[in-house]
DNA sequence: CTAGGGTTAG
């Protein structure tokens, strides 16, 4: 006889919320009634041995699907199941392939797939998306070529699931060519198919062109699903594109589209990305369910918005809310503090990251820590925490020491870390740029000259300072010196007129940043012409004057711009925004929210 | 039984 426990009025039926649990039971309404609310183990071995009793082979893939997609842990109970099956269906394989491919891991998928066709069963066109999918997670694109041709000769590759899984796998593999080939050669393209097709672009960090597949998108006369807006979010985000993100928070107001968790954090993300603050914590008032991301992507957005503070009362929050942090949390906390200056703050959270919340700190983690070290002045500890580290140093962690040295002046550091990482990473020219500063600071101009050659010799060029602003739903962008632009013409008067009100409120340029080898005149007028000032001097004349006006530039902000900037927003009385590669600079009343610390 | 999407150090 098989005892089961009656279920208590207050246990939970957590799976009933997942429609393929339903649909599973309700084929089988024996198991229904006895799985229905119950969450054990034990009840699942009597289930088992029950079934086993019966010999009613449907029960048993029944309960390998249950067992497969009902929880995480329970995937080798259902390969157990698998292997008592003689022969297994091609549900059986199916089931166990789906279930790998949203498991950690994915790559046990290839075996499975082998063994079914040793096993003598055709794959079908279930089988396709599931094995891509877990190829995906893998970046495995030969394996997911031998995939695609597999599909082509059985004749599956035409159907929309598999087209689309195809399309996804190859832009998360980099082969965009590929990806926009199949896009292209789609018969009938459904919303999911313009929708992999779109993510598979900003993935790949291509955003102008996810930008353009969505306005084809729009022309075809199809509406944005929930995927495609969450993408357009994020291009938003990636560019600073306010006006673009707002058109979409716009676009699901109207629609009364569900505000999905997924959907609220996209657009918390963006808003934070393009340093509104205010609306991304309205937003969050809004949500009603509140997971980790959400909570995490706030809390990075005010970190880079110079809130670290506020960022830090969010984590409390969040803890007290009974979310369990995760390493990304833990990056976003760290970053706070380091932008916030809160070296005390950053210590305790790194130790209480071990210690309390039991996450293994990885090599970001100590990079934060090196940033908050180095950022505060503190060389000698960050040199001596990095000696003391379980885990090898990366390149970006010794940057972060190098960018300290800079803005501490610590030539001798700096000059010991920058060969390093010139020497580990010769092709950056971050690298260079960063030694030379370093070298100009401390007025050694031969030096610096020698780093500027090497990096010439060599072929490296400098990423050249690019600035972007959104003016009338179109983005404008201007490069350094670029006096060939055509819009430079209209640009000069007020140029001018920046140039003459900063000198009368006596503002004197930092020419120490000016590698070249020219007088001091010539260095003013190169400082002129960075990028961020042309697009400032075009937000002047062309954005309405009670509005900000928001820039958002490729490089870290330089210290005459940043200067320049703060006194701009002061003579002019705009309040000036400007989002470097790293993070936010709101500048008002002659002062900038990150307190000159960047 | 199937495809797509959210947070991440400088």
């Amino acid at each position: 006889m098989c005892t089961i426990q009656v279920p208590t009025k207050n246990s939970k039926p957590i799976w009933l919320s997942n429609p393929s649990y339903t649909h599973l039971l309700s084929k089988h309404p024996t198991l229904l009634s006895l799985l229905q609310n119950s969450n054990s183990n034990s009840h699942l071995k009597q289930i088992h041995a029950h079934i086993l009793k019966s010999h009613d082979p449907n029960s048993l893939t029944a309960l390998l699907e249950f067992s497969a997609l009902s929880d995480p842990k329970r995937l080798d109970y259902a390969i157990r199941i698998f292997r008592s099956l003689n022969p297994p269906t091609i549900f059986a394989f199916n089931t166990l392939l789906r279930s790998l491919s949203a498991s950690n891991h994915p790559h046990q998928s290839v075996h499975l797939f082998l063994e079914m066709l040793h096993c003598g069963i055709a794959p079908n066109k279930y089988t396709y998306p599931f094995v891509l999918k877990s190829f995906s997670a893998e970046l495995a694109l030969l394996p997911g070529k031998t995939i695609h041709g597999h599909a082509v000769k059985a004749g599956s590759a035409s159907d929309p699931f598999v087209h689309s899984s195809l399309i996804n796998i190859y832009s998360i593999c980099g082969e965009i060519m590929d990806a926009l080939k199949l896009f292209d050669r789609t018969p009938n393209r459904d919303v999911v198919c313009w929708s992999a097709m779109i993510s598979g672009l900003v993935r790949q960090g291509r955003f102008r062109e996810a930008l353009g597949l969505f306005n084809e998108f729009q022309i075809a006369g199809l509406e944005p699903n929930e995927s495609i807006m969450v993408s357009l979010l994020c291009t938003s985000a990636h560019l600073g594109a306010l006006e673009q993100g707002k058109w979409v928070h716009m676009y699901i107001q109207r629609n009364g589209v569900h505000l999905s968790i997924k959907l609220g954090t996209a657009l918390i993300n963006m808003y934070c990305k393009c340093g509104v603050v205010e609306d991304a914590l309205k937003l969050f008032g809004k949500m009603k369910r509140r997971n980790v991301l959400v909570w995490t992507a706030l809390i990075s957005g005010l970190a880079i918005n110079g809130m670290g503070r506020r960022a830090l009362d969010m984590y409390q929050e969040m803890l007290r809310a009974g979310i369990r942090p995760d390493s990304v949390t833990f990056v976003a906390v760290l970053t706070a503090c380091s932008h916030g200056g809160l070296v005390e703050e950053a210590r305790e959270c790194f130790d209480a990251m071990r210690r309390e919340h039991r996450l293994i700190p990885k090599v970001e983690h100590y990079g934060c820590m090196v940033d908050v070290l180095g950022r505060a002045g503190l060389l000698n500890e960050a040199l001596d925490f990095i000696k003391s580290m379980p885990i090898e140093p990366d390149i970006v962690l010794w940057r972060a020491l190098l960018n300290a040295c800079s803005m501490h002046r610590n030539v001798e550091m700096g000059e010991f870390v920058g060969k390093f990482l010139i020497h580990q990473d010769p092709l950056y020219d971050g690298n260079y740029i960063l030694l030379s500063n370093v070298y100009a600071q401390a007025k050694r101009w031969a030096d610096a000259i020698v780093v500027r050659n090497i990096m010439k010799e060599r072929g490296v060029k400098k990423c050249p300072g690019c600035s972007t602003i959104e003016f009338n739903g179109v983005v404008h962008e201007f490069f350094v010196g670029d006096k060939s632009d055509p819009q430079f013409k209209e640009l000069r008067p007020m140029l001018d007129e920046m140039s003459r009100r900063l000198k009368s409120a006596g503002y004197v340029p930092t020419t120490s940043e000016v590698l070249l080898d020219i007088d001091e005149d010539e260095k003013q007028e190169v400082l002129c012409y960075h990028s961020e000032k042309l697009a400032i001097a075009f937000g002047l004349l062309n954005i309405d004057s009670i509005m900000p006006i928001r820039i958002v530039k490729n490089l870290r902000a330089c210290v005459d711009c940043h200067s320049a900037t703060k006194i701009i927003s002061m003579v002019f009385d705009r309040e000036i925004i400007v989002r470097d590669r790293s993070r936010f600079h709101h500048f008002k009343g002659g002062a900038c929210s990150c307190q000159d610390f960047w």
